[in-house]
DNA sequence: CTAATGACATTTG
DNA sequence: ACAAATGCCATTA
């Protein structure tokens, strides 16, 4: 079951727009703190996959990361992201920073 | 309660 | 600039 901080998680991560990505940096600073470690094992249970956009959330640098790991679905991923419009380039975002949404709103 | 882990990030070699 | 080591925060054992 989802913890205070989990749920926090899930909400601001569910806000991000399509065609946008995150940064767990970005996501932490929001919840107002840098648990971008304790964001990536709480996104790690994602309960609610299609609520929660966490195919959205990138590593600071743009890459994509690890979400599947040596998983097949690892490429899932990927093409989710282009269907979104976002381009990925040997697992890492092109326009990263054009596609990166902030918080700022 | 203490120790170890992890979808990361930053600093040092 | 690239590779390796250390640090961070919350969760889980």
């Amino acid at each position: 079951m989802p913890t205070n901080f989990d749920n926090k998680v899930y909400e601001v991560t569910s806000k991000i727009p399509a065609g946008r990505v995150s940064t767990y940096a970005e996501i932490a600073g929001v919840l107002g703190n840098r648990a971008y470690r304790a964001i990536g094992t709480s996104l790690s249970r994602n309960p609610d996959a299609p609520e929660v956009p966490c195919h959205r959330v990138v590593k600071s640098n743009g890459e994509v990361g690890g979400f599947m790991g040596s998983k097949t679905n690892n490429r899932d991923k990927v093409e989710l992201l282009l269907s979104e419009g976002i381009h990925i380039k040997d697992g890492k975002i092109v326009n990263f920073e054009k596609v990166l949404y902030k918080f700022v709103d």
